[in-house]
DNA sequence: GAATTTTCTTGATAAATATCAAATAAGGCG
DNA sequence: CGCCTTATTTGATATTTATCAAGAAAATTC
């Protein structure tokens, strides 16, 4: 591992208030690889043997049941994913890929169980960051159960322009399949709940979106701070 | 609080390993406190002043949008809620209310996040409880993204016929408009949903269900282990 | 126990979403 | 560039789920 590295992964919020000691106990078992694009990092009912962190790329957690597949959430830079697998020692509930180059630093799970065994600002730093994942799904399955397909994509809209500057020009962050996905649709209904939002202002040029009518848009997607990560 | 109250609430799993003087530091500024059916305990939005443990009766979490109502799940005896709102200092993303008469223990929130900067022992069991919570919606999630109405349901009556000794013959926790709202469907859907399991030996005499061909129901089903809280 | 309210069911219909098939567009590769 | 693969859109249709309006059943009240 290289310096550079090691130093950004020590400023993690999750290993910040670490002790040097003990910090180094867990990361020097851990791997920081560089994945291509589709590798299975994780697969759903296998034991959690890694803590995983994206340093670099992007992750897609997804779940596979009665021949469905559904995507659960896309995890970015600085994110963990399955903390709670790796906690209880359980199987995880999700499965992983990489939808893109990515760089990922595996932290073996028995190392993450002694380290807040250990140390009271790790255990302090995990309580933290699981209470925050808590949230993120909660305010996903009040999207999913209080919304109808438009609303939630015009709810994503929102969010991506916030975090992109709010300039009214989005650029999608996945491939439109995949979206639909994260949204709980089929790639067709997507098509179509665009064309739905034509009406509010917002055109479509490949995965570059122009939002013309914020007004409109938000009278519509009617925004939530109790379900939104961005409030638009 | 009756000596009989604390020694029950002493041993639940959240406060068991902890510390005599902070778990009486964290408990004497609680209430344990009886309320009628149809109370409302927390309102989503509002800051949270307290952690809750049910002790006895039932809570249901439910939020609001658009004009729908969504139930996110039901809460029984040992069981906390909207703990991750507490421990981020952060607005409930989740209303609860009584559905019937319950005793209700609620900890001030400022009492719980000095409880477990002080008491690793209750830090540790904070992480538990949150991965536990975190675990079982992520289950939620998974059961309305990749099942239909018809086999949520056939997979809730497996469950409950788990919980309740596996005799055939189940006892709906809940009146039906609250089952189907927790199921994600209306009161008419499962309705619905009842008559189409009655091919698969479903038979519905009020709030008494019988199944009769455990075989076929679990054909339909699609029980599993990643999703359900328990294996049919 | 009759009246009243509430819950549950049924029927008819509408809306939302998915599926299947085909056409079009976009991107990557030789 | 032109071929080939993959992604996206469109159209037609089916399925799932919700809504609205009654009616039936159950529970509650007086």
């Amino acid at each position: 591992m290289r310096p550079n590295d090691l130093a950004e992964i020590r400023n993690l919020a999750l290993f910040e208030g670490m002790e040097e000691e003990n910090f180094s106990a867990a990361i020097q078992a851990a791997y920081l690889q560089n994945f291509p694009a589709q590798v299975l990092l994780a697969n759903e009912g296998d034991d959690a043997d890694f803590l995983f962190i994206v340093i670099d790329g992007c992750v897609e957690l997804f779940a596979l049941a009665n021949g469905r597949e559904a995507t659960m959430a896309m995890v970015g830079p600085a994110d963990s994913f399955i903390l709670a697998a790796v906690i209880k020692d359980a199987p995880y509930l999700m499965s992983a890929r990489t939808l893109e180059k990515s760089r990922i630093l595996m932290v073996p799970a028995q190392n993450i169980r002694n380290a807040f065994e250990k140390d009271s600002a790790f255990a302090r730093a995990t309580i933290e960051e699981l209470a925050d994942c808590y949230r993120i799904f909660i305010k996903e399955y009040k999207n999913l159960k209080l919304r109808t397909a438009v609303e939630r994509l015009a709810n994503r809209l929102l969010d991506y322009n916030s975090e992109q500057g709010k300039s009214g020009v989005i650029k999608l962050p996945h491939d439109k399949k995949r979206l639909a996905a994260l949204l709980g649709m089929t790639p067709e209904n997507l098509s179509r709940a665009f064309i739905t939002l034509k009406p509010y202002g917002v055109k479509v040029r490949g995965s570059e979106i122009t939002l013309n009518d914020m007004e409109g848009l938000i009278t519509l997607a009617k925004p939530n701070q109790l379900i939104d990560r961005v409030d638009g």
